[in-house]
Formats: C-alpha cells, structure tokens, sequence
DNA sequence: GTCACACTTGAAAGGTATTTTCGCGTTTCG
DNA sequence: CGAAACGCGAAAATACCTTTCAAGTGTGAC
C-alpha cells in the first residue's frame, strides 16, 4: 500500500513566511515570464500585495493568466490567496526590518567577512528550509522509518556525507540503516527491499540519475520511499512516496550550491533522525546512552 | 475605476496594527449592524480575512453593503483592502505567538515544534561558532594550507565526516586533500608528512586519542597543524600550532552533542575551504567551474 | 533542413467577488 | 400623527479573478 496518491505535484502548503525561499526553489521549474512575475513578488511583497492581476501582469509585462500560473506553483490556489499572504509578509518585514549582509562573499573579502556572512548564510539557509518543511510528508516519512525492518539511503557526491550522517545516527537508536554511496551497489542492495522497508534518496538537483535509479528499483518492489531533494517537482520524486524539500540558496562562484544544500539537507535528515527517535523512543533512549558510553570510553581520561 | 472624491468621512490611514482600537473608538459612531461586523472584525482578524463579502455578511446575519460600508467606516476604500491589513494583521500575531522554542525537544512534541527547535538551534550554533571563531587562527590556517603540499586531515564517529567533506571540497579545487577516519591508516600516513604539509584534526571533546595521535606525529614530523575543536584547552591543542574553536551547543537526550557540532564544524570547515579558495583564486576558479561541468552533464538534461 | 510535437503565452470568454444603487421599513422629531 | 431622515438589504452594476483556447515558439527527430 505504498504507491498510490502521490498528489503528483506535491500539496505545497500556502507557506507562510519563508516565499522567497520558494520562488528560489520552484524557479528552475518556472517558464521565463513564470519567473518574472515570482520575481517582482519575491522582490517587492508590499508592493505587489497593492496590485491586481491586471496591474501585476502589466508591471511584469506579462499577462493575467500568467500571473495566476505562478500563484498556483507557489501553492496557492489562485491570486487572490497569494495576495492575501503577501500582505501578510508584507506587515512582517516591515516590523523586522532585515540588516542585510546581503552581498556575495567576493574573492578580496577579508576572512571576518568571509565568517560572517557564511554564518549568515547558513541561518537564512535554516530559517528558509524550516519554513518550507511540509510537516505531513515529514510525520509521514518519519512513521515509516520508524517501522521499518531496514533503511537504504542512497546519496552521491556531497550528499552521500549526509547520507552517511543519517546512517550512523539511525544505527545508533538500534535501526538499521546502511548507506549507500556506489551507485551499482545502491542498485544490488535495492533490489533485495520489499514492502515494510524504506528507502531515502538524497539529491539537491533532484535529477541525480545514480540516485534515482536506486530508488525507483526500491518503489518498484513495494518499499516505502522517501526523496530528500531540492527540486520536489524533479525526476526523483517520480518514486518518492514522500518528498521532504530543502531550499535552494543563492550561490555563487566561491559558494557551491553544494555547500547550502547540506546544511538545508542536514537540517532535514535531523528532523527525521529526531522524529523517529521520539517514536521509538522505549529502544531509542537506552541504544543513545549505550553509545554515549561506549564514545567516552575512547576518549582520554584527563578532560582538564 | 470610479475613483471620485469620497474622502468625506475622515482621513483615516488604513492603521497598520491597532484595529481593535479603531473599532471600540468608532464603535459608538456606528450602527447596530455595523457594530456587528465590526466586532466579528475584532474578535477574529485571521479568520474574517479568510472570507468574502458575503461570507462575512452572513456570519453576522446583515448583507454585503453593510459590510462595505464598515470597511469604509474604518478608513479602507472598500472591504478588498480591509482584508489585506486583516491578512497582515493576522501574520502579525502569529509570528508572536512563539511555540517557546527556548525549550529544549521533548519526547511529545509534535513534529513541527521539533523542525522549529532544530531549526533554532542549529541558527543559535551557527551564531555562536561565527562570534567565537578566531580570525587572526582562521587566517593563519588558511595561509598554511593555501601553500601546503599535501593536506591530511584526521577525524573519527561524527566528525570523520566533516573532514571528508573538506577534504572533498579542497580536491575540487586542485588541492592534495585526503581525510583519515581510520585511526591506523591516519597515523601511517602522517609519518609521511613534513615541513610544508598540513595536518588538520578535527574533535568536538577535543580529547579523542584517535585523532590526536595521528596529529601529534604530524606535529612531530614538522608539518603544520591545525585543531578544530570544540575544547581549545583539551589536550589536542598541545599539538596544534592552530586552533579553531566550535560552540557548544546544549545538548539533551535526543539531541547528541554531535548533531550541533558538526555543524559548527561545518562552518568552520566552510570557512577555511573559502579562505582558501580565495588565496588560489587563480587555480581555484577553473578548478571549481570544471566541477560544475562534470556535475551538469550527470543530470538529466531537462533542467529547463 | 524540415517536420512534428510539446510547451509557453496572452487574448478573450466566463465566473466570482465587490461595489453601487435603490427602495422599503423604521426611527425620530416636530 | 406625519414627514423627513436614516438604516438596511436585495439586486444590479462593476471590478476582479479564473479558465479556455488558439496562436506563437522553441526543440528534438528524422
């Protein structure tokens, strides 16, 4: 019972605060004038709160239908709506007026502004994926990995780290979880999954074919299906019974997309890692402090 | 647009936040039916937005004129923009309506109080590594591994995996960067290491033997070295010519010292690999574009 | 190179929501 | 008690939003 429904694309909740989070991240899968209009809205909220379609349409140069296209990939159900949120943004930042370290990092910036903004970065990163987290689909992956009699993870490049990650903290609540960077035997392993199992793919571009493979394999023989990604309406999510999105940062030639989406991707894999150690909390709590344990005991005595 | 004059009654600025206010003080001025309208206004602003003209006129039994007129009597053009700042006004107390997230994460809370926690927390980290991080250690580190030969680097359990991504993130740009989790392999190797490498250790408690044997050898073999940790007085710093120090964040029972540290270790290590990508910016920059491309043609072409 | 196809896009038709008009009923005051 | 003013809602008029549809545009196959 695991593959039906699937919302095909994605039941986007009206997210509340964090819009220009996900203008960044549905804008790949936006046409240009799509874009346009996402532009001026992520750019001006106030401003286009003010604004009819007509008016809208006119300011981007393009037409009502258009802009009511791009409310609805936003995840509202019409203009109206998004308007009504963009007026909520709008009395949001004009009581937390924002500083602003909003420049690049560039080739000259001294190393202190190199941390500062890197820190900030990363914050908004955090804020910007908690935000535009869906909590069902989050509840839902969670139940499932909880249950499950194993866990495959597949993830490449830097996302097999955070793969890794979320391995070795399942192993250690007594799940087992393995994860699988090599693609062929990502594609072996799958195989041997069937229904009461869960496998989790983890890829920012959400067309990683070395990821989806495995995981299509995996939704093929009856497991239940999870893909972390950064694009929920990419190729992956295709066999994902549930897709958890990350945001997108901007990045820039110094800064790797790489480098925000795992910190977007980590904050995920926490989120679930906590979930199911909530849920299985009577076997969880004894494994955590075993190995609390078991990690002291490598440490050298003198702690000063 | 049939725009005449209509200012008449009052010129009344759509107040932002104090509508309740609004309303006791034009209270007496209205009628019965506009009191009405005015009160459900009042009483509800989040889910009054939510309805139309006549969705509002029949949950106050009087008809859609009466509501317009109210909207005027309240100093908006017409009921649309009444709703806009009612729109606003609930984002507004939501936003202060904080799930305390002070709190530390219970074993019952729901999952979208466990996303706003983590997410929190992890900002609060980011906040803290960034304020106590040491520019003048930072910008010596860079400096050595910027020239160095060859860079080891050296972590175990969680942090192994820091050091991968490093270690992954330096090779991109043309350094000669491995990351040792193996205790045995580490030390072997760092035999090899002399004046001019660099060796890097990276430890939350600051004290795990594993990684601070493989550095001590280093430190011996005249290579420089680095400590990331999250204790500049454990013993690991005694080899160390530099040290970066990671914040501590609380922990709790589901939330292991390890989740906050490595991602305050992340930002550190982020950090570096930009310092250093900046110092080499003249081999670094084709190093990183030819990633880039590598990485692009891995993708299903579809990216629109 | 050319054809076929799928996708984008805006114009205009079609619906809702909002605003205005209008007249009835009620109150108020002479 | 009667006249004038006011409150009120029904319904018409308008503005706004949504949907449909056909023309334009780029893309891949042959």
């Amino acid at each position: 019972m695991t593959n039906q429904v699937k919302e095909i694309f994605s039941g986007d909740a009206p997210a509340p605060a964090a819009l220009a989070a996900k203008v960044r991240t549905l804008s790949p899968s936006m046409t240009r004038s799509m874009q346009r209009v996402a532009e001026a809205v992520a750019d001006d909220p106030a401003g286009c709160a003010a604004l009819t379609v007509t008016g809208l349409a006119e300011l981007t140069g393009t037409s009502e239908a258009t802009v009511v296209r791009t409310a609805r990939l936003l995840g509202y159900p019409g203009y109206r709506d998004l308007r009504l949120a963009l007026a909520g943004l709008a009395a949001h930042q004009e009581s937390g007026r924002a500083p602003a370290i909003t420049t690049d990092i560039a080739v000259d910036d001294p190393i202190a502004d190199v941390v500062a903004k890197l820190a900030y970065d990363e914050q908004q990163t955090l804020a910007d994926t908690a935000a535009g987290l869906d909590t069902v689909q989050l509840g839902a992956a969670v139940a499932a990995a909880s249950t499950a009699r194993r866990i495959d993870i597949y993830g490449v490049g830097a996302s097999s780290l955070v793969g890794m990650d979320l391995a070795q903290k399942l192993l250690r609540i007594g799940l087992i979880a393995h994860a699988h960077a090599d693609p062929h035997l990502a594609v072996t392993n799958a195989v041997q999954l069937r229904s009461g199992d869960v496998a989790i793919a983890i890829t920012h571009s959400g067309s990683t074919g070395d990821v989806i493979e495995p995981l299509r394999v995996a939704f093929d023989r009856g497991a239940t299906t999870i893909a972390i990604t950064g694009r929920p309406d990419g190729p992956v999510s295709q066999y994902a019974d549930h897709v958890l999105t990350t945001s997108t940062a901007r990045e820039s030639e110094l800064r790797p997309a790489a480098m925000s989406s795992r910190t977007s991707q980590l904050l995920v894999v926490d989120c679930l890692f906590i979930g199911v150690a909530q849920r299985t909390y009577e076997s969880a709590a004894p494994a955590l402090a075993a190995s609390y344990e078991a990690l002291a005991h490598r440490h050298s005595p003198r702690t000063r």
